[in-house]
DNA sequence: GCAATAGTCTTCGTATACGATTTCGTACTC
DNA sequence: GAGTACGAAATCGTATACGAAGACTATTGC
């Protein structure tokens, strides 16, 4: 479907090598609409366009150097990947940060990662094992001066070397989504957390040794879905006892 | 108060869309980009626009009594939920029935599905329960006479009551993008594997057994899940005799 | 001084128009 | 007779234009 491949790289350690499949298709063609489409996709993920940004659809043309209709479409396929808010007659904005839409987010990434991990399990080498292991041991060395945007990028890295094999496309894609939408709100679990840090880099240990001894898959998936939303629990327990709860 | 809309007095050949899998957001106000939205959507959700079925702006929009230009936006959203295929200069197709892809669906589906169960599960009242049984009850009056078509209805009426729910809405929105695409290809599994129909109705009296005694998530998740890989696994046993995988 | 209303201004929604690309048919040549 | 090349028709892609809806501001009345 969708989904130009990048936005999950920014990978230092990770050169997406192991496959050849990454689409770089763009054969001279590349229509405005495309273009703006990635465009603003990638100021979104990267943070240019922060949350709750608007999205005013004849600035974003003339900043492309294109009419609006393209610029039009591009929304509209970003808002049906949830990037996006859209309301009638009043234009676009960057998605939220809403508390409640990043709780909702991350439950179903856990769900859909989970599965995209232990699908690709049986498919991940000792080489794959090896890199990950490496920008694991990248983040427990982040662990000392901590930097939760660099941890957080290289968190990603991890994960996707383990997701990245998931034989299934639909699947993978859902889970670019939820780290796209992720990606749009900078401000990693991490920096809320920062206890969570140390205790996600020795689940990611495990999460490998599990993977290296052929774990059933149940196990697995179970494993990573719990890691996320484990993640997730720390999210809310610091938020309840702090300040911002609201809904 | 509004709605003057002069001079289209043919307009709104769309009343409410017929009972789509998923929700229809007909506030009051239906832009015309919706419209398009919700009539092709209809379309090939019923079936009138069968897969691989030339989706021609012009004339879709001349149906319509609207320009080009709200259809293509319905058509970019459709993409991005998978219900149709769109090839640069070349044009829209609805999205095919490849093997390969109903199998990719089905295992998301059974992922994202058994998720939502799961977590519709401690939601699901007496009165909910009831209601399933009685659509299951129809069910199984219904393999005496075997109509593959309405057996799937009366399945996705059954799911629906167990995951509508679902506290999570994106989850829950997968799983209705998850039927849609499964009703766009309008012979259903049952259709070829009738004896499939018959262990289904059981399961589904599992299922609800396991929801009225407040059954643990996991096994409502797991007994969800595999009550539907199980069709696909009859599927694909029936489809081929000999190509297991099919890459 | 505050609130309600009217007017303006921004921005979206859609129609129309025209250039670009692909596809299909036909004729011509080997 | 088959294959290729040229041309026309169909269809898409994008720009521009105009009407409509919401938001903002200023003015007026209480």
């Amino acid at each position: 479907m969708n989904d130009t491949a990048p936005a999950l790289g920014t990978n230092t350690a990770t050169p997406a090598a192991p496959r050849a499949v990454s689409p770089a298709p763009v054969t001279h063609t590349a229509s405005k609409s495309e273009q703006a489409y990635a465009a603003v996709k990638a100021r979104i993920v990267d943070g240019s366009y922060s949350p709750g940004y608007r999205l005013v659809l004849a600035k974003i043309a003339e900043d492309l150097g294109v009419s609006v209709v393209p610029v039009r479409e591009a929304i509209r396929r970003l808002e049906a990947e949830g990037l996006v808010k859209f309301e009638r007659n009043v234009g676009a904005t960057v998605a939220g940060i809403d508390p409640t839409e990043y709780l909702y987010t991350m439950q179903t990434l856990s769900i859909v990662e989970g599965a995209a991990t232990a699908l690709s399990a049986p498919l991940i080498g000792p080489a794959d094992v090896a890199r990950a292991r490496a920008v694991n041991a990248e983040m427990r060395e982040c662990l000392e001066h901590f930097d939760p945007v660099r941890f957080t990028r290289l968190n990603q890295d991890f994960h996707s070397i383990l997701f990245e094999h998931c034989p299934n496309p639909h699947i993978l894609d859902l889970v670019h989504r939820g780290w796209n939408r992720l990606a749009s709100l900078r401000s990693s679990t991490f920096r809320f957390v920062p206890r969570r840090a140390h205790e996600s880099v020795d689940e990611h240990e495990a999460l490998l040794r599990l993977i290296e001894s052929a774990a059933d898959a149940d196990v697995i998936e179970k494993a990573a879905r719990l890691h996320r939303s484990a993640t997730l629990d720390a999210y809310l327990a610091q938020s309840n006892a702090g300040s911002v709860s609201a809904r």
